[in-house]
DNA sequence: AATCCGGGGCG
DNA sequence: CGCCCAGGATT
């Protein structure tokens, strides 16, 4: 067979298995650019079965284009709490405020205009256009890269930026006359429920006897991809603090700045410890605390350790621990609150504090 | 090209 | 529970 032949083989298998297994999932209910859209943003970095609840409650909340570009941000990041890279959620929200003013509401047919919305890179250009207006326009993502590097046996290293331009000029030449949208969609399920990262089914896949990385026995061993560096670790002590008085049953909490990690969430007061010593240290924890937060703007005298807890992000490894405190004046800048259960339920949270608010909020006052 | 952004699932 | 997975923005 020539390679023209291998590529037909390819488009036409995969077409027909998809129309047979093809997942109901919300967002294919629809062809509305806007859910489309929505839903590639949410499942960035995401699993299908993760977004699922967040896409339902999100296209309530906010049904159109204009309902989101209006919405307060807070809402907007409450309810992608939990979801993770909170900046999508902001970029999210600033391309509807483009969209709006630009283009009257209509999410944009040409990848000039799609490309230049915050948050849409080549990845979501292409899956709107194609998913949503049928444009053959490839939609280069990690499943695709996997599918393709298998299917033909390739070696290049995937995790290198300039292996995906030559990904997509491939996955372009395969989308059959007409097919752009249930082509990319098939490529991307396929990666999802068959040929997939660990153990890929070949038993069960619809082009397995033309898959030359199967036909090498090298299944298991593509696609190539470089390992990023460890996490860095990062020693932190927080502080809870109980209101007592007027602020009794409340608990003082802050909100991060607006930029940078975890943006605009809110948290524990809690400061970086200058090395795992200190940090450990039943002596030296406590007086490295009340020294850091005065620096912040916050008195506290600390009393005993009461929980631990970690949180791994892509390159730091925060692990923290929370001290008991009581506050030695009041706080001196307006990035602290006191808040009670209905206002935690409300605010968004990083997951580590979310889950130390959560079991004192819940088990009577107890963090542990 | 390298680094900064979270969270979840699999073996 | 250690290891793996993975788009876009920024610099």
């Amino acid at each position: 067979m020539t390679r023209d032949d291998i590529n037909r083989f390819f488009g036409t298998e995969l077409l027909a298995w998809y129309r047979r297994e093809r997942r109901d999932l919300p967002w294919r209910r629809s062809r509305d650019p806007y859910h489309i859209w929505v839903s590639e943003i949410m499942l960035q970095q995401t699993r299908v079965d993760t977004v699922i609840p967040y896409f339902e409650r999100f296209m309530a909340r906010f049904p159109t284009v204009g309902s989101l570009a209006e919405a307060p941000e807070a809402d907007v990041l409450k309810a992608w709490e939990g979801l993770g890279y909170y900046s999508r959620a902001r970029n999210l929200q600033a391309a509807a405020r483009q969209v709006a003013e630009l283009h009257g509401g209509a999410v944009p047919r040409d990848k000039a205009a799609v490309s230049a919305l915050k948050g849409v890179g080549p990845y979501t250009a292409g899956a709107i256009l194609s998913i949503a207006y049928d444009l053959p326009e490839p939609a280069v993502d990690g499943n695709v890269m996997r599918v393709l590097s298998r299917f033909y046996n390739l070696d290049d290293d995937i995790a290198k930026p300039s292996v995906r331009v030559g990904m997509e000029r491939l996955a372009q030449e395969l989308i059959p006359e007409g097919e752009a949208s249930s082509f990319n969609q098939a490529l991307m399920e396929l990666g999802a429920l068959v040929c997939t990262p660990r153990s890929p089914g070949c038993l069960s896949c619809p082009v397995m006897e033309h898959c030359a990385g199967r036909l090498a026995g090298r299944e298991r061993e593509l696609p190539v991809k470089s390992k990023a560096k460890p996490p860095k670790p990062v020693h932190r002590l927080a502080v809870l603090i109980e209101g007592e008085g007027e602020w009794a049953g409340r608990v003082l909490v802050r909100r991060r700045p607006a930029e940078g990690l975890l943006a605009g969430m809110w948290e524990l007061p809690h400061v970086e410890a200058p090395n795992e010593s200190v940090w450990s240290s039943g002596d030296d924890a406590p007086v490295w605390l009340a020294g850091a937060l005065a620096a912040e703007g916050l008195s506290v005298k600390a009393q005993q350790h009461v929980a631990s807890a970690e949180h791994v992000f892509t390159h730091l490894h925060w692990f923290v621990r929370v001290w008991s405190a009581e506050l030695a004046g009041s706080p001196e800048t307006e990035v602290y609150r006191w808040i009670d259960r209905a206002d935690f339920e409300r605010l968004a949270w990083p997951k580590v504090f979310k889950t130390l608010l959560g079991a004192y909020f819940s088990q009577e006052r107890n963090i542990g």
